[in-house]
This record gives C-alpha cells, structure tokens and sequence, in this order.
DNA sequence: TCTGGGGTCCTCAAGCCA
DNA sequence: TCTGTGGCTTGAGGACCC
C-alpha cells in the first residue's frame, strides 16, 4: 500500500433524487423517492429528507409509500443522470488519466498517477476544489473520501456523507477501522454478516484477532484471506480506468405473475432480441446464453448453454433461450425473465449485422412503446399504441404554458408542474391525457451554460453523441 | 413487507481427458 | 485393463455491489 492518501473516492450525494430536486425547484427541501412506481418496484434512491422516514434504496416501493406516504414519487430519468455523471467524470480526469468509474454516481481516482497530488496536503486540496468544481458545474454536492487505498477511500466518502470531505491519514487506518462493524468492509453483506456474527466476530478487529485460518475456515479460500487483509487494513487493488464488460443480460420484472406458456415463450424471445441488441450496440458477442427465471415464490433458477463459438446473432440466441425453457418448470408462475451472454469476444460479423438489423428494426418501434428508459418498467396494460404515457418526473412543455414536469397522472388526466431549474417553485395545472399543446421534451441543464461552453452537456473532451434521448440501450457509448 | 436491473466474483459438482 | 488423480470446462446457485 502506497504511504500517502492519495486515492480519491466520489460518492454523489443522493444523486438520482439530488438531480430530481436541481431540476424541480417546488421538490427543494422536500421528500423525493426515485425508482420503479410499479407495484413490484424499488427504490433506488431517497432524498435525505426522505430517508428521515426510514426510507432507504432496495426498499419496496410499497413500504416508502406507507412510510412517506406524502413524500413525492418519480421514475429515473437515465438521460439526464447520464449526462451529469459524464459531465462530472470529465472533472475526474482532468486530475488523472486512472478514473475508475463504479456508477453513474460513484467512481475511484489514483491522484499519484496523475500528478494531481503527492502527500496529505496536496490531496486535501484537490479534493476541496473537486467537490467546488462539481457544484459549479452541476449544481449537485458530492463527497469525498481521500486515503492510501481504495477501501479506506470509500469508507471515508461514506463518513464524510453528505457534502464533506474525509481524508484518512496513513498509520491511522487500523485505530479508525477496529471498532466498526464487519459490514463497512466491501464484500461483507447480509448473509456474510450474519455468517460472522453467528461466529461470535461482530467488528473489524474481531476479524483479524479471529486469525487467517479460521476466516477461511469460515468463509472459503477467496472470501477469507481477501476479508482478513481488508481487516488488517491492506488493500492492495489498484485503480483501473478500463474495464471489460464480462456478461450483457436483460431482464423483466412482471408486475402480475405470468401462468401462460406461450406468453413466457413469447416474453423470453421479446428478451433475447433486447440482449442482442445491447450485444451488437457494444460491439460484442458471445458464446453462453443464460436464461434466468424467477418464479411466483421468488425462487431463481438459471439455465445455460455453451455454443461452439460466439455469436450475436438473433435468431441463435433466440433458439437457446427457448431450449433452455424448456428445461424449466413454471407451472405456478414466473415473476421475472431474463436472457443473458458471457464468455465475451470482440467480434461482429458484418453480414449477419446487416441481415439481424433488418429483423429487429421492426421489432424495435413495438419494443420502444412498452418501456421507458434503462428498462424501467412500467405498466403492461392493455394500452393502444397510440395512446400517449405520461411518466411522473419526465420533462414536458405546454404550447401556453411552458416548461414543466409531470407530476402525476391517471384516469385521463395529466398534473404538470410548470418550473424550471432556475426558475421559482411554479404552478401545477391538469390537462386531458391527449391535450394537444402537450408534449414531452428533453431535461433542462441544471446550471446556465457559460457563454462559449456550447450547449452540449457533456464534460471536457466529452463524447460525441453523448446526449441521446430515449431507450439507454441504444445510447450504450462505445 | 415482499423484495428492480445490471453486473461481478466465488464455490461446488459433474463430466471429460490425459 | 483397471483405478486414482488432477486439470480443465461447464453449469448452477449464491452473495454482493450500486
């Protein structure tokens, strides 16, 4: 381990909800819950003044609802988040060329490698005007954690939460992690926790006086001698800017149980199109296919198949996937789908890009009218094509009226809220669903673009191409 | 209470082969 | 010819992370 804390951890505050609230001056302050609105949904992020209520990420949606049930609830918008995080990770690499990306909202930075900083108080300082940076260029808070090692940089992001700073200097790394509980340490979740406590080890320095041997005895090979010398504060891992994808998968959560064969059939060959999609998007193709399924009492099983070489072809997947079923019983139910590929190459085979492109072209617009962005799901009903969906939190403009958001929807009717980032807390007013002034629009940036800074968002040196609306599976970079 | 989506890594068992 | 062994690959499941 290096003797200066000169790794950098970010950790976006909040950061879906934080950029609900820049966007929505009337949700400033207030409860904001972002994630799945569907009755099978999660949150995946809660303001802090909506976690007061006990409101956290990976709780079921129903439970926010019972717990902040005033509290204001929008679907992610992955554009936008998207465009931010770019824009903040372009910040990150003006410090180094050794960014290592976690999330859209999380990412490691090796200040050494870039010269950015040499000792405690070289880093400090940089962390200070990264966290200044961000705010000026998003608008959102973002905290830092600065130590000799990626570990103790994380867990120093995590203390310094929200909107702080938390450098750990070197030699003071044990003192600070004994007393913690085994949870801090990275690979320690619920079942290992529970694993340790049942062991009588409830805190760090339990972990190492419990001794190498008996962790492995405890949690196998890998697990215990990586969690022993995470205990003893060793963390060798470097910071790695580039990683390759190993698997690409797609799955569906269905908000009723399906009972029909024929439907599963049909929903697994709708999944094995999308992941071929998001194969060929990246370039990619390979040679497992895995088929999950989740069934009524959310038992999970996997099936898979290896080819004898790696393809990206449609119609291979496709037939895999619905071999695969067929050693699957699912009488009772499913609750989720999925299709996957691993065992990844580089690799596109023009001609068949060109045939399968024609294919799922035509499947692309029916496919595009049943999900919104980043594969949140939201209602299957029996909706015309042509009906128009109003999803709570996207952006809209009235022909009268203006810029707004969506701030609910239902039996006919749509409730926008007309304001924008800069703008006071607006009005609402209610329209019928087919109002014709109506129509949903890209996000606003939520801090004024400078003169001369052009009107892209998208960070220094950012991507072409990096603003793209709609489906994210079509706007995979790369 | 009733549990998303997209990933990574690890373990274990079984089959094949030298 | 039979048996044991170890490496490799595949397949399934579990845990974890954001």
């Amino acid at each position: 381990m290096r003797n200066a804390p000169t790794i950098l951890h970010l950790d976006m505050d909040a950061f879906y909800a934080s950029v609900e609230q820049a966007s929505k001056p009337s949700l400033r302050g207030k409860a904001v819950i972002v994630g799945g609105l569907g009755p099978r949904g999660v949150v995946a992020t809660a303001s802090y003044e909506a976690r007061v209520f006990g409101v956290h990420s990976a709780m079921p949606m129903a439970q926010a609802r019972r717990l902040a049930p005033n509290a204001a609830y929008l679907v992610p918008r992955f554009g936008i988040y998207r465009d931010i995080s770019e824009r903040v990770m372009g910040l990150l690499r003006e410090l180094s060329p050794l960014v290592e990306p976690l999330s859209l909202d999380e990412a490691f930075v090796d200040l050494e490698a870039g010269g950015a900083a040499w000792d405690a108080s070289s880093a400090r300082l940089v962390g200070v005007k990264l966290r200044g940076d961000i705010r000026a260029a998003t608008g959102l808070a973002g905290s830092v954690g600065l130590a000799a090692s990626k570990m103790l940089a994380k867990i120093g992001s995590e203390q310094a939460k929200p909107d702080g700073l938390v450098l750990i200097e070197p030699g003071t790394e044990r003192a600070l992690l004994g007393p913690m509980s085994v949870r801090t340490l990275p690979g320690v979740g619920p079942a290992t926790g529970d694993h340790l406590r049942r062991a009588g080890i409830h805190t760090v320095e339990e972990i190492a006086e419990a001794g190498e041997d008996e962790l492995v005895r405890l949690l196998g090979k890998a697990h215990g001698h990586a969690l022993y010398a995470m205990a003893l504060a060793h963390d060798e891992r470097p910071v790695v800017a580039e990683r390759e994808a190993k698997s690409v998968s797609v799955e569906d959560t269905y908000d009723v149980d399906i009972h029909d064969r024929v439907r599963v059939g049909l929903e697994v060959q709708r999944l094995a199109d999308r992941c071929v999609r998001r194969l060929r998007g990246a370039g990619l193709s390979g040679r497992t296919i895995v088929l999950k399924v989740r069934r009524y009492d959310f038992s999970t099983l996997t099936r898979s198949e290896t080819l004898r070489g790696p393809t990206d072809d449609p119609a291979v997947v496709r037939e895999a996937a619905a071999r695969l079923l067929d050693s699957v019983d699912t009488t009772g139910g499913v609750r989720l789908l999925g299709v996957g590929v691993s065992g990844l190459a580089d690799y596109t085979q023009e001609d068949l890009f060109a045939q399968a492109a024609g294919e799922l072209g035509e499947q692309q617009s029916v496919e595009d009218g049943e999900e919104s962005a980043e594969g949140v799901v939201v209602a299957r009903g029996e909706e015309r094509p042509s009906e128009r969906r109003w999803l709570a939190g996207h952006d809209v403009r009235h022909a009268e009226y203006g810029h707004g958001w969506v701030q609910g929807s239902g039996l006919g009717r749509v409730t926008v809220r007309f304001e924008t980032p800069g703008s006071e807390p607006g009005r609402v007013r209610t329209f019928q669903v087919d109002d014709p002034g109506l129509e949903a629009v890209e996000p606003l940036p939520l801090v004024e673009e400078r003169p001369g800074e052009g009107g892209e968002v998208g960070g220094p040196g950012g991507s072409e191409g990096s603003v793209v609306g709609g489906d994210g599976a079509a706007a995979l970079p790369g």
